[in-house]
DNA sequence: CCGCCGCCCTGCTTGC
DNA sequence: TGCAAGCAGGGCGGCG
């Protein structure tokens, strides 16, 4: 499922392939997955626009449109953006594809059809309610502290919620606590001053280290030329059930916590 | 404000 | 072997 680390791997490909380029037209498939507003027609209100510019908040890839507005897209679990050129095989459940200058093709496939594309104008604030990015200088220990101090939230459930910190998702919650030795249930604010200073650079560090490697493909996730990662070769717990804990050797268990699949060891993650 | 729950959806895994 | 139930999960709306 494409977290942080995948998202931002996926819009530096499609910015080198797509900048610069117009829409020439736009195909919506399946009506639901194209989202604008109610007076609104997708795929001509995009037609004729200019992409200026591909950037990433959270797990949301955005294309910035010359007219001010943007296409806010959601890959959910297992949406995929992929630029191909026309003629060339599409991916199984391909619902919008956007028809570049030349044969250039932008195509956002999803099997399971939670993922979403989103034009907003210029003005609207689609992401206030989003929390701070991870890996910018705002992500201080202060600021992290803030979000921690006084909860009875899990951790890990904290570390999920994108009101607070965005682009976290279960993969790297549960590698993240692993690397600072962490239990994943913890109360938030029972966590010392050193367990929060870890934590908040094993966040940076494992989704640095993952963007890295270009993301982490366990079933759907390819980039904006269709090709794997190569994280899952690093992980450490997460899906890990049985296997010896890198650190200590102890057998990774795996939990429920906030109605997710949670790995961690029992032996070192206090 | 906060936290919890159900829903959306389909492919894969599990169990009989 | 075949089939159906169960499970997976990010975001969102509803509820207490």
């Amino acid at each position: 499922m494409p977290e942080l680390p995948e998202v931002e791997t996926i819009v530096r490909g499609l910015a080198r392939k797509i900048v610069g380029k117009t829409i020439a037209g736009a195909e919506v498939r399946l009506a639901r997955i194209a989202v604008a507003a109610p007076t609104v027609d997708f795929a001509a209100e995009i037609t004729g626009e200019r992409i200026v510019g591909v950037r990433r908040r959270g797990k949301y890839a955005v294309f910035e449109l010359a007219s001010g507005s943007s296409i806010v897209t959601s890959l959910r679990m297992t949406g995929r953006l992929v630029v191909a050129r026309n003629g060339q095989p599409e991916l199984p459940g391909t619902h919008v594809v956007l028809h570049l200058n030349g044969r250039a093709r932008l195509r956002f496939s999803d099997v399971r059809t939670f993922g979403r594309m989103r034009l907003v104008g210029s003005h609207e604030e689609w992401d206030r309610e989003l929390g701070v990015e991870p890996l910018s200088s705002s992500f201080t220990p202060e600021a992290f502290i803030g979000m921690l101090s006084g909860r009875t939230t899990p951790v890990k459930a904290l570390l999920l919620d994108q009101r607070r910190i965005a682009g976290i998702g279960n993969i790297y919650a549960c590698e993240a606590l692993w690397e600072a030795r962490i239990r994943p249930s913890r109360p938030s604010g029972r966590l010392t001053k050193p367990a929060t200073h870890r934590l908040r650079r094993a966040i940076v560090e494992v989704l640095g280290r993952a963007i890295e490697m270009r993301g982490t493909s366990i079933d759907d996730y390819v980039d904006a030329d269709g090709l794997q990662g190569s994280f899952q070769n690093n992980l450490s717990v997460y899906g890990k059930t049985g296997r010896p804990c890198p650190r200590c050797g102890a057998s990774i268990v795996r939990t429920v916590l906030a109605q997710r699949g949670t790995w961690w060891c029992r032996r070192c993650q206090k």
